[in-house]
DNA sequence: CTCAACTATAAGCCAGAGTGATCATTAGGG
DNA sequence: CCCTAATGATCACTCTGGCTTATAGTTGAG
């Protein structure tokens, strides 16, 4: 007898087993799954044949069937396989559904404040059962990285992506602005009148880079006398006279009164803000929903006055 | 789009999502499979026929393909199921060498006192998973239904049985003996003599009937002054000189030097003990062995002087 | 552009799964 | 004791569908 080998085992002998052993008769087993007596017998034949061993006794005329130690075990087995199967088509339903599973979304300092809190709170109510799980980085690269390596299913992003990797959903243009302490003029600054001036700014990332490469194209040098990457110290900075500072417009915290949101004229070229995922990558259907609400929250924070490019 | 039904899902399908989901390629799973390329590429193909979603992102080219999210969820039940069926393997095989399971055995008293012990004791030696449970009754009845109905593997019984529905395995031929106090030879007594005389019996029970009936077919009527089914009760009634008593052998404990055991003459038929088990019932691996032991330790407890019938 | 590494698809073969018709066995009843 | 009803096994047959080989299609790297 060869030694237990259940390759050639198969779905339909144990749903027969489990039939069989519950109805106590090939007969009605067969009924019950839609097959004839001939097919059950035959079932329960290939699954003694890959067993090896008998698993029920056929006591002939019209006495039920009973399982032998064997079938009894396998019984046991049957059960718990056929109960996870169908554990399966539950999961796979809700999971249509969007009812399930996990999203796992790229973000950074001024979205997480500004757009992913509404997105949150809709979905949530929406699709209750899906979690939504936030991986925060300054450092757009490791956000790119992360959706290619499959870690983030999506991905705000500031700035040009290649877009032979990547779907790009275009959400929003954030433009920089101006901020001074508070008695001063809401009217827009001249840019160029921050050459020499004091200036507050972002640690190094990918908009302090924008912002320092727009000044220095339009002639300015900029002079930084503090950098941090918390943006409510950089308007406490500014707050407290040290100087300007140039910041997106979806960093400012515009419920803080003692300092002045200014334009600037001319504008920098304002940051772009995109929702990236990797091209033929199947994702959650969920996040179908998240992106289009992405869309929908960012068109409302973005600064009115400003058209988007 | 179908509600989840994964009614034609098969093992192999669960197999390959597996083996693509660790190789992270078609080819190598298929190697791994022992199959071609292709029927791995038919295999998950048909996987995701059933299910109604893909399974995999297949980036194309050297890049290894990827779980979508219901791959990922699915592998996780595969892997649940798989397992499960893995363990069916081992219990399989643990089974096969009688290496684990249960037993339950009908038995009665003497059995269980002269008989039971030593094979429990050898069994657990031997095949030490294997449980054994021992279900007592002094009323053959209850063993051979017991049999019957499935409930007892194997049952002890004395007396005929109808051997159409039993597989019977004759154990010993068990006499019946006179138990007298203390100070009287050790020689035969003769059978007639118990006429008349003061004896001290069992209760109702297949044990006694065969003696009344075996006394009476000699002549001798019984005088019971005193029943009870407790053996160790019916050997101090005897120490205490309330008569004598008619029992079979195995029920004595001949360690008991205050009565002295006799044969009778003429004998009365000996009690015959048999095992049996329900023919045509496909036992535990173990419940052979169990057999082969009780016909050994039966031979040895047997009454030495006696010659079977 | 070409090669290398993949997967998908097509065509053909064949095992095996299901059907329907019998056959064999057994319990129960006149 | 035979007859009937119930039940599983078996046979012959059909036809699905899974596997193989061969080939085409796709993508990334050099």
């Amino acid at each position: 007898m060869a030694s237990a080998n259940l390759r050639d085992l198969e779905i339909r002998h144990l749903q027969a087993l489990q039939a069989v052993a519950e109805e106590g008769s090939f007969g009605r087993a067969a009924q019950r799954l839609g097959f004839s007596q001939s097919a059950v017998s035959q079932q329960i034949g290939a699954l003694e044949r890959v067993v090896g061993e008998s698993v029920f006794d056929r006591p002939g005329g019209p006495r039920p069937v009973e399982l032998t130690p064997v079938g009894c075990m396998l019984l046991d087995h049957a059960n718990a396989v056929l109960s996870r199967i169908r554990q399966a088509e539950d999961d796979l339903e809700r999971l249509r559904h969007g009812g399930s599973g996990r999203l796992v979304i790229g973000t950074f300092q001024s979205v997480s404040v500004r757009i992913l809190p509404t997105i949150v709170q809709r979905m949530r109510s929406e699709v209750p059962g899906v979690l939504i799980k936030a991986v925060e980085s300054d450092i757009n690269e490791d956000l790119v990285a992360g959706v290619d390596s499959g870690d983030l299913d999506l991905a705000f992003i500031v700035g040009a992506v290649p877009s032979d990797h990547f779907d790009i959903i275009h959400l929003c243009s954030d433009p920089f602005v101006v901020l001074s302490a508070a008695p001063a003029p809401r009217s827009a600054i001249a840019t160029e009148s921050l050459s020499g001036a004091a200036l507050i700014g972002e640690g190094v990332g990918s908009c302090s880079a924008l912002i320092e490469d727009g000044l220095r194209a339009m002639g300015v040098l900029p002079d930084y006398v503090f950098r941090t990457n918390d943006n409510s110290a950089i308007q406490a900075m500014v707050r407290a006279g040290m100087g300007h500072a140039v910041m997106p417009y979806l960093a400012v915290d515009e419920s803080d009164q003692s300092v002045v949101v200014r334009d600037m004229n001319p504008p920098l070229p304002p940051r772009r803000i995109d929702l990236i995922r990797r091209r033929g990558r199947t994702l959650h259907p969920a996040a179908q929903r998240f992106t289009a609400l992405a869309v929908e929250v960012a068109a409302k924070v973005t600064k009115p006055t400003m058209i988007a490019v």
